[in-house]
DNA sequence: TTGGAATTGAAACGGCAGTTTGGACCGAAT
DNA sequence: ATTCGGTCCAAACTGCCGTTTCAATTCCAA
């Protein structure tokens, strides 16, 4: 493959990123992005096949970084208090909000994704893991007896997962009403520790199963 | 006007929230509404103005009817103790899913808008009050401190109204890989259990600021 | 019963979507 | 210098979308 054919694709793949970040798989149009990437509307097809082709190639960029550039890894997690790595979990899908980092668009990304799943998603997270469940599956077993189900344990993984999401999803509009918050640096700060702050609280409270075991059902 | 075209006129409503229930508002055509409640295509044009005008009725009336013929009210929720208006607000919300009631419905549309919000609900959210958001707000009042800031009340609200959320929008998927549980009445009803514990656990406890002010940060 | 408004109907319009086509271009090997 | 595979491009294709048109029909009051 030559020098300028990379070209291309580098930049198709990285105004991909950006164009599905901000309207998600469905509402990304090939027109939208070939424009950005100075590209021909064919490209996206030579290259890559289809619409979805391209996508499937986003999603394992975006995966793939996420895991390796963020603050949480499936190796540190261990290491870390139980209370530090919600923290962190937290952290790495708040914080990005205010920025235009390369992972604030991959975190957008995955919002879209937990919204409606695109096919090409399905598919990826049926045949591959996806660093954040398996994270959240993690933290959540630190906190959960030894005893406690695989249903429990999915469905708190899950929880866990989402708990920053809506902030994520409807950011933009938390400073318009009828909410109508200022939206700075400090914001995002006092959101992670609160959200944060509510995952512990909710994680370390024995769970309604336990609670019965004890007879205090 | 006449009785024929009132049928005409409802059987739209009712089909549109079906659509809409299924695939959102950008995702449901106006054919696939005309076609199943056997009317013309320019019906909705001609009753409602436009797709949009026939999106306004059906979030008006699925408002309407959740606020109304749900298990909490703005009015109970007042009367209740407060961890039981938590178990309600949730079950509200996750108890629907496996049925096919008018109301699962409702919860359906508004789990779409929650994540991409359409214009039509962002102006409705913008001049009317939205129930649910109430709600929340009120049992979040219940839980909070005397002083609390309505920056902290408000992100509590919203955390607290997308508990339910990632379960809604997700709930085909959790029978699948990599979830792979099995989805029955006896599931959701510990899944009510669980995602109540976990929102009352966290409410309960104190706020980050709450504890750093009385020198525990 | 009749006249006019309300409603329905089939068809077309204009726009945007993803994809395909076929030729132009280019660089390197023959 | 020519050939050839890889790449790029403008344009067109097909299909779905929401909407509009306008004639046909239905309804209801006069």
């Amino acid at each position: 493959m030559s020098r300028p054919s990379e070209l291309t694709r580098h930049s198709l793949i990285e105004e991909a990123i950006n164009v599905f970040a901000a309207k998600g798989f469905a509402g990304g149009s090939v027109r939208a992005i070939t424009k950005k990437a100075k590209a021909n509307q064919a490209a996206i097809n030579y290259h890559f096949g289809s619409k979805e082709g391209l996508y499937r190639e986003v999603l394992k960029v975006s995966i793939e970084a996420f895991s390796e550039k963020t603050l949480l890894h499936a190796g540190t997690v261990e290491n870390l208090p139980r209370e530090e790595a919600v923290r962190l979990f937290v952290r790495q899908q708040l914080q990005p909000l205010l920025s235009n980092s390369r992972v604030s668009r991959y975190v957008r990304i995955f919002a879209w994704e937990t919204l409606s799943p695109s096919r090409v998603f399905q598919d990826y997270v049926a045949s591959e893991q996806v660093p954040m469940l398996v994270l959240a599956e993690k933290i959540v077993r630190r906190y959960a007896p030894a005893d406690a189900s695989r249903e429990e344990i999915m469905v708190k993984a899950i929880w866990l997962a989402n708990q920053s999401g809506a902030f994520v999803r409807n950011f933009a509009s938390l400073s318009r009403p009828p909410v109508s918050l200022s939206v700075d640096q400090g914001f995002v700060e006092r959101l992670i520790d609160t959200i944060a702050a509510l995952a512990i609280a909710a994680l370390s409270a024995p769970s309604p199963r336990e609670r019965s075991q004890r007879g205090e059902g």
